[in-house]
DNA sequence: GTGAAAGCGCTAACAT
DNA sequence: ATGTTAGCGCTTTCAC
């Protein structure tokens, strides 16, 4: 049987004082000057009691909800999150904990067809909203006309009115293109997913391409592959390539995922790696150190990202700093899924 | 600029109605019969003026938020959320799709020292939890103390009035081992997280046993590893068995991620896989497939598993259905990661 | 078929 | 230093 809930109400009557007086102790508001003993008498009551604070009414009485979104792509429109990409996961955690750790919880939600997320902020009263590698303008406009706070992350859509977090990800694909060119690579594919004007795979690619020139190593656009950044997309396009008599003896794959898939893929078309077939991948997440070979890559630090996205969105709610975009920087893991080529 | 947020008293004014009226149509509440008419000035109000329903002011009025809490297990105590193993990942993108569907949103905390999930539930008014791989006992006594419906998802703590979700944990350790068996192995170890009394590791390490008893292959406890689910406790294993003559000729490890520590491990150790040793693993997520070698494993359907999850929450919340425990079937994945013994 | 009004649990002027 | 009270945006009982 679910005893009562206990409210404001009943610690000011325990207490003998009002709600407004609770509400000020609660609160702990520093512009309200409450005797001691009043405190005291105050705090008994609630332990006594065992109230917890209503936030919802909080909420709708303050106009704070102390919840933030985070917003991530979907698998397919409109369905399940990505949350199977342990990049999306690992953020999360950081982004809980970082938020927890100053008051604000995380709601979760996906859109449907009926249901945008800007109509999921209003709903649920966001105080603010982190996205995450997707740049959707009517959504972000949305957000902005409504005047909720907003941080995007890994876009480069560049409404530098709202506050961002990225990382180096042009320096990510010369690092990885340059180190291929230094072991002796001269033909250089690179794997990747759409190439939208405001996604990490755009700037990626540029770092490739600024790699090459700078090195006066040749361009062959037949030399990019652009698909989806998905396991499945990298075995298919490692099958084919294995198949290809006249492929490149390196690939810069922009996420290990595709990597890993790329590897499969290249091993199931009888390849070795690196024998026959150098792979660098991009995330240096979990997986990347135990794939066979251990997968050469490019370093980010995605608990920093989420982390510092946090804080950001935190600061815009609380108007504590103007709008900044913070890029982190990026190296590269050498391990063991590269070959050094002898050059004639 | 923020433009005044529409509420239902302008769509009453709009619309020329009462806000009940407004809040009848709004709910389709089957119980109030409102005139064609009226519905749709009203509904064209709604669109004219763009308005979103605030589900706070909702929930505090009618007592539901519809909103449902997933408490996962920490890295540590009070810290991150285990989001980086992906299982819990595929679990939140299944269940919160599931939830939407039925009108519900997801939210995320971790606890932290001064704060127990129950106070979680409380402050944001959960209508629901789910509960996976973790028992507290003062949690759940807490929850039903307060009338909060809970779900339990792969917990032996039996607590009858709860729903639950498993799956067959001792099937598959018992498939995972009679597999072994049948490959002509005879001295066949166990890698384990901790064996609590209500955790899975327990039950699979049941089934482990039944299949040697079964079929007269002699136990040895010293063949029992007990450490922590994670990649790290794998290496660590797998490094020291690699060095000990007498180690067993197969491992059953009762998670994937311990499976991959292992491996890495006893390759570091000088092992060839499944050579020198065999590895059965236990979940079948995304990248059993994509070791080197690939591993066999037990597959659960962690997809619905979460789905189910959701179900069962909502129909605790709207009281369809009395609790019910269900099990999920679990079946075993043959791959590369085990040798067939010739037995002399 | 529709509306008036009380109330959900809290905050924040404004009094005192 | 503390209390009174009017909302916050919605639902719901009870009238009409």
């Amino acid at each position: 049987m679910a005893t009562k809930r206990i409210n404001m109400k009943d610690i000011a009557q325990e207490a003998g004082v009002s709600t407004a007086t609770v509400s000020y102790i609660i609160n702990k508001r520093s512009d309200q000057v409450i005797a001691p003993q009043t405190i005291k008498k105050v705090e008994e009551a609630i332990k006594r009691l065992g109230y917890v604070p209503n936030l919802g009414a909080r909420a709708l009485a303050s106009r704070h909800s102390h919840l933030l979104g985070l917003l991530i792509p979907q698998t397919e429109k409109e369905t399940k999150l990505m949350f199977s990409n342990s990049f999306y996961g690992t953020f999360l955690s950081n982004f809980e904990y970082e938020a927890r750790k100053k008051g604000y919880n995380i709601l979760i939600s996906g859109t449907s067809a009926d249901e945008s997320y800007l109509d999921v902020a209003q709903k649920r009263s966001l105080d603010g909203i982190v996205i995450v590698g997707v740049e959707l303008e009517s959504d972000i406009k949305g957000l902005k006309k409504n005047g909720i706070p907003a941080v995007l992350v890994d876009s480069y859509g560049m409404d530098k009115e709202l506050s961002s977090v990225t990382i180096d990800d042009e320096n990510g694909g010369f690092l990885a293109t340059e180190y291929l060119i230094s072991m002796g690579h001269r033909t250089i594919g690179i794997a990747t997913g759409y190439l939208t004007k405001e996604g990490v795979n755009t700037e990626r690619l540029k770092g490739y391409k600024h790699a090459l020139s700078a090195h006066g190593v040749p361009q062959d656009d037949t030399y990019v592959y652009s698909g989806t950044i998905s396991y499945e997309y990298g075995i298919e396009l490692g099958l084919s390539l294995a198949k290809s008599p006249d492929r490149p003896t390196a690939i810069f794959a922009t996420a290990d995922i595709l990597a890993f898939g790329l590897v499969k893929g290249l091993k199931k078309g009888g390849l070795k790696i690196p024998e026959d077939i150098s792979v660098v991948g991009f995330d240096d997440g979990f997986m990347a150190s135990n794939m066979e070979p251990a997968l050469t890559t490019v370093r980010q630090d995605v608990d920093s990202k989420a982390r510092i996205a946090a804080q950001l969105v935190i600061d815009a709610i609380e108007e504590k700093e103007s709008s900044s975009n913070i890029v982190l920087p990026v190296s590269l893991v050498e391990r063991e899924s590269v070959r050094k080529l002898v050059v004639n």
